[in-house]
DNA sequence: AATTGCGGCAACCGCAATATT
DNA sequence: TAATATTGCGGTTGCCGCAAT
């Protein structure tokens, strides 16, 4: 026998909310509160909704201090750094964001924000690449400097140094997080002859081949249309950590923005669907750069949404 | 002007964790 | 201790508005 439901499903309206219903359920929780049951409280309130819809309407859109709107460019750096770090943990997230919800941050992470930091992949770490010739491809125009330093390999991003400021050092909340030794990562870029000469503390590698090994399945970037086997990689066996190259993206100076716009503005062709990424790949994007990313994550904090759950 | 496609967002769903009986 | 109820969370869906054709 399966559970029981929470609610009455055919006689409890679904969909948007009303003027009506928002404000019938804000005056009861800031007369009354929760109770502390959320189930019951919508047949107190008078509406005919379902306990878990006048949570998630309270704590996403009516509870008081709720931000709505642009995500700075602050939020935006935090919101990268915690995800490399503890991955799609939303309302971890959301607890360094005060007056953001879990939603939001979900939403915006997928509607823009990765598409972002897609923006500052290289082209050749697309994954699926388009029929037509790979010669056809629109690589995004490379500064000098960055031709010299990456050649046909990537898109030069404009090294910085600065960092988050004022944050504590990152707390991991499990084991599986931990950096990657390098005993683990060496392999990945060490097999690579195109990183043969290269230290990998100097770093100065394409980001296409750092690239390339995440995954669980064998990317095709070869010009010629060959395909480089990845080898399988779990997430828990290399950690939310990346090895620490110091290819800093000027995403780590200050403003996303800016790095998209050192790619050129393009650094995926028009051509190209842009999110055809894994999720590892994002990571590593970010991780790339996240060794200065610094921010203190206390898995247990919940003071900020205490302050709304009566 | 009409149609189509896409992006953004609110809301729903199902599962896991936790609390209560 | 087991069963049940409730909460919390993350993934997914579907609607709406806007831009492109």
């Amino acid at each position: 026998m399966g559970r029981a439901p929470c609610c009455d499903k055919a006689s409890v309206k679904k969909g948007p909310w009303s003027p009506e219903e928002d404000t019938k359920l804000k005056e009861y929780i800031e007369k009354h509160g929760t109770g502390g049951n959320w189930i019951a409280l919508p047949q107190k309130a008078g509406l005919k909704r379902c306990g878990k819809s006048c949570r998630l309407r309270w704590l996403n859109y009516l509870r008081p201090n709720i931000k709505h709107g642009d995500f700075s460019d602050e939020e935006d750096r935090i919101i990268c750094s915690l995800y490399v770090n503890i991955g799609s943990r939303w309302s971890i997230i959301a607890a360094q964001l005060p007056g953001r919800t879990d939603n939001d941050i979900k939403n915006y992470w997928n509607t823009k924000l990765k598409k972002k930091l897609m923006g500052l992949l290289p082209l050749s770490h697309h994954r699926k690449q388009p029929s037509f010739p790979s010669s056809t491809l629109q690589n995004p125009p490379l500064s000098p400097s960055s031709q010299q330093l990456y050649g046909e390999y990537c898109t030069y991003i404009p090294v910085t140094t600065s960092s988050f400021t004022g944050m504590e050092h990152l707390s991991l909340p499990s084991a599986s997080y931990a950096s990657t030794t390098p005993s683990v990562s060496q392999p990945f870029y060490q097999n690579h002859d195109s990183m043969a000469s290269v230290s990998p503390m100097q770093c100065q590698y394409p980001i296409r081949d750092s690239m390339l090994m995440f995954g669980s399945e064998g990317s095709c970037s070869s010009s010629d249309g060959s395909c480089t086997q990845g080898r399988e990689m779990k997430q828990e066996e290399f950690g939310y950590h990346s090895y620490n190259h110091n290819l800093l993206l000027s995403y780590n100076n200050n403003n996303i923005n800016d790095a998209v716009k050192s790619c050129g503005g393009g650094c995926f062709s028009q051509t190209l669907a842009p999110l055809d990424y894994d999720l590892e790949d994002i990571k590593q994007l970010i991780s790339s750069s996240s060794s200065s990313f610094n921010i203190n994550v206390d898995e247990n904090k919940t003071e900020e949404k205490a302050m709304y759950y009566y």
